[in-house]
DNA sequence: AATCCGGGGAC
DNA sequence: GTCCCAGGATT
């Protein structure tokens, strides 16, 4: 009789972690911490999820938000269509179901922002209803411990991972289950430099006995990026300044931003002096005061050089539409992504 | 199936 | 620099 569960439940009860999502069944409070933690570590997400529940104590407040705000909150965590879906389903919740959190896998997975994971992991912790949650976590565990050398983010893998991991599942306590592998896979069985030594179930584990452990579990694809020069324009209107949101399909969409133009290269600063009909500019010439140092920002997919220009522009009358003008002290009230940010920080010392 | 969507921390 | 994190949507 194989004691694999057995023992990584024996772990857990020893060796989990006192999170503030875990002293709830309320599936709003689930949800949100699950949303939260998709693609970002426990130690990042938990003041987010402090912050995110104390304003916004249940779905009711969260529906009742404006999107700046829930995007304000979410500042600098990344992946904003998180929170841009979350006030969406948020609203659609509170208008189209009555404000009744879903109770079955399948009305839950229906939900925009939920898929798979999000909706095992809702279903076992919030209802206990038997559906194995299979995070990077559990992919790694079980890659390990079962010696599985399929690639995990193969659709091959996806359904070999469910099967197995389903076969798991003890018919009691199946949200207990799911976080007991998770918190296995995030505290014991680490990507890198994992603990064997002192592991309840290496004497079982396939990785360690077969000396694979660095070698599992398997990844098949590799990410590249691209290059990407913006110049960003902070123009001095005296009390103010103007911005623009972002829109269309890119990154940061609803997020706030000097206005900007993008070149597809590397621009001289005798290039940015003797710029002309810059669009958003409208017909208006400006008089550069300063040109900031590029700084560097690197997302999963993009490599972006970005740099600030602070400009002047003598009676301005209108910029384009997309434009707002906004008092500079009031620049923080808007949600803008980490780079801005740092461009604001900059210009300290500019 | 491939690609995109952020940011941070460990190494 | 590389890897990857309580993944999901889009094409």
């Amino acid at each position: 009789m194989n004691q694999f569960v057995p023992q990584i439940h024996l772990w857990y009860n020893r060796n989990f972690r006192d999170l503030p999502w875990r002293n709830t069944h309320d599936p709003y409070k689930i949800w949100i911490s699950e949303i939260i933690l998709q693609q970002t570590r426990v130690e990042q997400g938990k003041n987010y999820y402090l912050n995110f529940i104390n304003r916004f104590p249940s779905l009711k407040h969260l529906a009742g938000a404006s999107e700046n705000e829930v995007l304000k909150l979410w500042q600098g965590l990344g992946y904003y269509s998180r929170a841009r879906n979350l006030h969406q389903t948020a609203r659609f919740i509170q208008n189209e179901l009555q404000g009744k959190f879903p109770e079955t896998y399948e009305d839950i997975i229906r939900l925009k922002g939920i898929g798979p994971y999000t909706g095992a992991a809702i279903a076992s912790i919030a209802f206990g209803l038997p559906y194995p949650a299979i995070d990077g976590n559990v992919y790694r565990v079980l890659s390990r411990y079962f010696g599985i050398s399929t690639p995990i983010d193969s659709g091959k893998a996806k359904k070999e991972f469910r099967e197995l991991a389903s076969g798991l599942l003890p018919p009691k306590n199946p949200g207990f289950h799911n976080q007991a592998l998770m918190e296995f896979g995030a505290l014991q069985c680490t990507p890198k430099s994992p603990n064997c030594k002192n592991c309840p179930v290496a004497d079982s584990c396939f990785a360690y006995s077969e000396k694979q452990v660095e070698e599992l579990p398997v990844k098949e694809k590799r990410t590249k990026q691209r290059k990407r020069y913006f110049y960003y324009f902070y123009i001095d209107d005296g009390k103010f300044t103007w911005l623009e949101k972002r829109t269309g399909n890119d990154i940061w969409k609803n997020l706030y931003q000097f206005p900007l133009l993008e070149s597809d290269k590397e621009l001289t600063d005798s290039e940015i002096g003797n710029l002309k009909n810059i669009p958003f500019l409208n017909g208006h010439s400006a008089t550069v005061n300063k040109i900031s140092k590029p700084v560097k920002h690197i997302l999963s997919h993009q490599v972006i050089f970005a740099t600030l220009i602070h400009v002047e522009i003598p009676s301005i009358k209108s910029l384009t539409d997309n434009l707002i003008k906004v008092e500079k002290n009031s620049i923080s009230d808007f949600p803008v992504p980490r780079l801005i940010e740092i461009l604001i920080k900059n210009a300290g010392d500019f």
